[in-house]
DNA sequence: GATTTCACGTA
DNA sequence: CGTACGTGAAATCC
């Protein structure tokens, strides 16, 4: 696809209402050449789907079937974007979602869009999602092949726009160049970009339908975007944190905050004296490195292979030194990693915990978050506080992981089981054993258990569930065999995603059960993952009249600020949106039944850490 | 200076 | 039970 000379235009600034139905925009000028494309009325538009790319850091194309219609600089024009939103609520295309957060921080909330980037990660696996990988995925290009920019140095100076040329090179891969994307845009250049882009999304199209995976891939891919989006807000928006509440939690590990840096080495000595007290006097070692402790275990006559908690833990009466040691473990973790230093670094003067968040990073594509926001110590959740006015709702999904394999793998009687809010019991009277018995060799069926006391109990399930361990097995199977997988969403899992590194030292047969395991597990994760996505950007879709804001992602919880008034009619659409996303992930059967069942608790908070099970 | 190992928090 | 992630400090590699 070839645009005709682009209308590439920036605003004045001066979007002027013609009225609230027909939001206009007076186009004039661009950076570097003047196109006349006089007025511009969105109600033009509202009969069509636009597509619009925006491009880099700045600027964005809009297109309208296929044409293009407008180009403007992201900064200069917050209300094009909010009355676009307004009047067409476009599905925007964009390489990644960092153009999505340019315009988010604008305070516009784009509604949903077509993420190349995501897109991509979903159908093809792995962390790299680039337009140059994207790009050469797409046209069947070894990705090993892919340009790379020499470094810029005195001699080698950024390319001037005019340098440019096209996007694709000679080689066939997008040019590094492009990819960089600091460079100097003409207008006609961030077209031909955006053209690139347009084009990226229907070649991702038509390589969806050509998987013949089902419905659900392409409800995978919007999902998948809708996420992204919700990552950028969830960088934006950050996490309430009572930062007084943190330091008073944190004084409570490790002494108040130290004054000065005497004081801070105070304090460590007090600390370490603590447990080398143990020893005779004159004897010290570095507690901080794990070699030195082993050590100084030997020295007490304890000999460990390595000095992890939970094998001191079991020593705990063996000397008196292992008590203040593993104190000092956990006091050491929260000085190191959630300490001062933290509470200073990520949370804000307006008390919002800030971290990075990816959509789908990792073997399984579940949500990943920077800054200890997916790792933060129980022992600091009651800092994670509800703004005065306002309520947390949080909700978790109950079993998801049994519920998950009901659902892919079509077990008409584990689908059964789980009409029960606690599906263990049925399963339990199933096999004929107790309901621990049952829910570890469940878990153990999808986790690839090894060490196995529960081996009766997983052969009855075999016997009562074949076709969900079936499927179980079969994905063992295939990732022992190297075989990628995919996902009953659509994702597909590589198998160089896993991590060769912590099984290298092993034989070949264990290597191929850690590769079995890796794949059983991946097929579960994975599609949890896909679930919880889809009731988290439902939930961000229905909720914009109850100014409600998703704040965390957990995995299977989500966590919601929203005003106190409207916390119980929050909980209620956060459990409707729960059944929409399961009935659009199956389907209700002929006799009016969904299949399987997805529960949640649910409960109003001021603090995270009420009311958690 | 960059990479790997150990350890540990979360699900 | 087992998988995944991000983190920080020490140890190791180059």
């Amino acid at each position: 696809m070839r645009w005709p000379t682009p209308l590439a235009l920036t605003t004045t600034g001066s979007t002027s209402s013609a009225g609230a139905d027909t939001p206009s925009v007076r186009v004039s000028s661009c950076e570097d050449e003047r196109v006349d494309g006089g007025g511009f009325s969105l109600s033009d538009l509202a009969t069509g789907e636009i597509v619009s790319v925006a491009i880099g850091d700045h600027a964005v194309a809009f297109t309208f079937e296929g044409r293009p219609t407008l180009l403007i600089d992201i900064g200069d024009a917050p209300d094009v974007f909010h009355a676009t939103e307004q009047a067409v609520s476009p599905r925007w295309t964009w390489w990644s979602n960092r153009t999505a957060l340019k315009i988010i921080e604008l305070g516009v909330r784009p509604a949903k869009c077509w993420d190349l980037s995501a897109a991509h990660r979903l159908l093809f696996g792995g962390w790299r999602s680039g337009p140059e990988q994207i790009w050469a995925r797409l046209h069947n290009l070894d990705t090993a092949s892919i340009p790379h920019r020499m470094p810029v140095t005195l001699f080698n100076q950024a390319l001037d726009a005019g340098d440019l040329g096209e996007p694709v090179g000679p080689d066939g891969h997008l040019r590094p160049e492009w990819v960089d994307g600091d460079w100097s845009k003409s207008s006609a250049q961030v077209v031909s970009w955006a053209d690139t882009a347009l084009a990226m999304q229907q070649l991702q199209s038509r390589y969806i339908d050509d998987l013949h995976h089902g419905p659900q891939l392409r409800a995978t891919v919007l999902s998948e975007s809708a996420a992204e989006l919700l990552c950028a807000e969830l960088e934006v928006d950050g996490l309430p944190v009572d930062a007084a509440v943190a330091a008073s939690i944190i004084a409570g590990f490790v002494g108040p905050r130290p004054r000065d840096a005497a004081e801070a080495a105070a304090e460590l000595k007090r600390r370490d004296d603590d447990v080398l007290q143990h020893l005779p006097p004159g004897i010290t070692f570095d507690l901080r490195s794990p070699d030195q402790v082993k050590s100084l275990l030997r020295r007490v006559g304890i000999e460990v292979p390595d000095t992890r908690a939970w094998r001191l833990e079991a020593l705990r009466d063996a000397h008196p030194i292992v008590e203040p040691l593993l104190a000092w473990r956990r006091a050491e973790r929260v000085l190191t990693t959630f300490g001062y230093a933290w509470v200073d670094e990520h949370i804000g003067p307006d008390g919002r915990l800030r971290g990075l968040w990816s959509g789908s990073d990792g073997a399984a594509g579940r949500m990943t978050a920077s800054a200890g926001l997916h790792n933060m110590p129980a022992e600091l959740r009651p800092a994670v506080s509800a703004e005065s006015g306002y309520a947390f709702v949080r909700a978790d999904l109950g079993q998801i992981e049994p519920r998950i394999l009901a659902a892919v793998s079509g077990d008409p009687k584990l689908a059964a089981a789980t009409r029960a809010d606690d599906m263990y019991a049925p399963v339990a009277e199933q096999l004929r054993v107790e309901r621990e018995i049952a829910k570890v060799a469940v878990l153990g069926a999808m986790y690839g258990q090894t060490t196995g006391k529960g081996a009766e109990a997983l052969r009855r399930l075999e016997r009562e569930y074949p076709v969900a361990m079936g499927y179980l097995a079969n994905a063992d199977q295939a990732a022992q065999g190297g075989n990628d997988l995919r996902t009953y969403g659509g994702r597909l899992v590589p198998m160089t995603a896993i991590n060769i590194n912590g099984v290298s030292d092993r034989d070949a047969r264990s290597r191929a059960a850690a590769r079995g395991r890796f794949g059983r597990n991946a097929m579960i994760q994975g599609a949890a993952a896909e679930f919880f996505k889809t009731w988290a950007v439902l939930m961000r879709a229905r909720s914009n009249h109850l100014n409600a804001r998703i704040v965390l992602c957990l995995h299977d919880e989500l966590l919601i600020h929203v005003p106190e008034d409207r916390a119980a009619e929050t909980a209620a659409l956060l459990d409707r949106c729960l059944q929409e996303a399961a009935h659009r992930w199956a389907p209700v059967r002929s006799d009016g039944l969904q299949p399987v069942r997805f529960v949640s608790d649910t409960s109003v908070v001021g603090a995270w850490s009420e009311a958690k099970d």
